[in-house]
DNA sequence: AACCAGGACGTGA
DNA sequence: TCACGTCATGGT
């Protein structure tokens, strides 16, 4: 009976129950994290802000190409560095030669890629005309992800992020397989979901942390959204 | 001391 | 199309 009720729940209720979940269980998360501008240094968790300016949506831009598979404390640390050295802005950025920008975000990873990258994305930011998706994927350096981590936080278009937290997640509750494609995945929360863009920001915001906490590799603790789907603790592959 | 991190791209089959 | 190697540093 357990099996019945799984299937007699809709895709659409489904997703709209683990969000609410998500949202009673770690409340808002805020995101993007950009960096509070009236601090002098660091980031601050509860003062994450709608970036309201031209360099502030910038941040949100290279944060999106610096944390490619990498973690986000090490992406804080370069942005603090662009800052300091006057490079957290897309026209300076520009100007700077490949392996002086390489050195300058170092320690995120991939640099010599990434250097390239953030030019490449800099060029877009700063060309005129309307900020599209297909524009955007044509940016060698920004695949789908990036793409819409920056229209949804840098640029307010509803465009819903699928990373790989969100596929390992509703893999395991069996609402997606591994093997679909990102443009699926997608295209699923987007035709389930009501076009909504703080609620786009939440949703993957509050996936990100609870995978951290369920989802990480190398850990495999129960995750209680299945409980919340009514899936029976007994049943499933974990036995 | 291996293993992972809020991916993307080029290559060959 | 698609599986697979490559890119690279810092944290656990």
């Amino acid at each position: 009976m357990c099996l019945s009720l799984d299937i007699l729940m809709a895709v659409e209720s489904k997703l709209e129950q683990i969000y609410e979940w998500l949202l009673r269980e770690y409340g808002p998360q805020g995101w993007w994290p950009v960096r509070c501008e009236c601090a002098e240094s660091g980031y601050h968790k509860e003062n994450f802000a709608v970036p309201a300016s031209a360099k502030g949506r910038w941040e949100v831009c290279a944060g999106a190409i610096l944390t490619q598979n990498t973690a986000w404390v090490n992406v804080e640390t370069v942005l603090e560095r662009l800052r300091a050295q006057e490079l957290d802005d897309p026209e300076t950025l520009m100007l700077c030669n490949d392996s002086d920008l390489a050195q300058a975000i170092r320690t995120a990873g991939y640099h010599n890629q990434k250097a390239k990258s953030l030019k490449n994305l800099a060029q877009w930011f700063l060309s005129p005309g309307p900020k599209t998706r297909v524009d955007l994927l044509s940016v060698n350096g920004v695949g789908p992800e990036t793409a819409d981590s920056i229209l949804l936080y840098a640029f307010h278009q509803p465009s819903f992020v699928i990373d790989a937290y969100t596929r390992r997640i509703f893999s395991a509750l069996e609402i997606v397989n591994m093997s679909w494609k990102y443009e699926k995945i997608r295209t699923l929360f987007q035709a389930n979901l009501p076009v909504e863009i703080e609620c786009y920001k939440e949703y993957h915001a509050l996936l990100v942390e609870h995978a951290k906490r369920y989802y990480r590799k190398g850990t495999s603790a129960q995750c209680p959204l299945r409980r919340v789907l009514g899936k029976n603790l007994f049943d499933g592959d974990l036995a």
